[in-house]
DNA sequence: TTAAAATAGATGTACATACATATATTTGCA
DNA sequence: TGCAAATATATGTATGTACATCTATTTTAA
């Protein structure tokens, strides 16, 4: 759906003004898209995050505070996205003997599995509903990057 | 800064999957740059948006469900974000006589000083902080409705 | 003409963000 | 050594999203 459309105007001051609400709105569009698919797997788009986070340095354990400087959202409250992961008992949490400050998390079996589970779906969803060649792709990244200069 | 700088990683499956996580994070990065930017006035993103959609139609007054279809984020809940704004005597909320089921808002003088102080404010940074040629900007515009086709 | 369906909005709950503050532990330095 | 500062996490509150359900009003069609 073209912007206009869907935010019902097309009264923009410029093309980057039009760009700024049209990357807020490309944002949510996709995480609508993937809340409904981690839906069957009860999951929100956020505790999915966290788990692969974590897969990434599986079977090793991760503290918060790396786990939040992966983040996309900086000012995600990781404690309490973990306190849903822990209840559901897809992930572990202890306390590091090394420096009891750490709290540290890793994946369960079950956890890693129902990751795996909803990686498949989320890719497969993602790659059907998003027709972007290669090559626009790298170029939507640099422009991204070029707008955050600064 | 880089993408993979913000979120500590440079493990892409491809540049598709780069440009979702670089687009969520672009969001988030706007979103916390509008933030600060309101709260000299005590306004959220949320409820300045609302206040920006009143205003076009201003003076006359809209209803909550065409406040509704004008917001980026389509699941907002807009009746409570309207308590807020009324609270602070930003909005005035009515009864429509015509048809009882409606609930209409209009800007209060109030609001439309603050909205205007706010605008001001949001462009002034916006321009200052986003180094985005037109040319770049339209093309960005065109890659991320290419991203949402389908 | 009146009862069912449609429409508009309000409200409740779970989860998340933004941010301030509190607590526990470790580090560093006088 | 011992205490202040730094660090890591937890927790409280206001706001917002996602979604289900409830209420009030209007439209519709038998």
């Amino acid at each position: 759906m073209k912007l206009e459309e869907a935010i019902q105007t097309n009264q923009f001051k410029d093309a980057l003004h039009k760009a700024s609400l049209n990357i807020l709105y490309t944002a949510w569009w996709l995480k609508t898209i993937m809340t409904q698919e981690l839906k069957q797997f009860g999951l929100t788009h956020e505790q999915y995050n966290v788990m692969r986070i974590l897969k990434g340095k599986n079977p090793a354990p991760m503290c918060i505070k790396d786990i939040a400087s992966r983040m996309i959202e900086k000012n995600s409250n990781v404690p309490r996205i973990i306190d849903r992961l822990v209840v559901k008992k897809l992930v572990k949490r202890t306390t590091d003997p090394q420096d009891k400050r750490h709290t540290v998390i890793t994946l369960t079996p079950a956890g890693l599995n129902i990751l795996q589970l909803s990686t498949l779906k989320i890719e497969d969803v993602i790659g059907g509903k998003i027709a972007l060649e290669i090559k626009d792709a790298e170029n939507l990244n640099e422009l991204l990057e070029l707008f955050r200069v600064n």
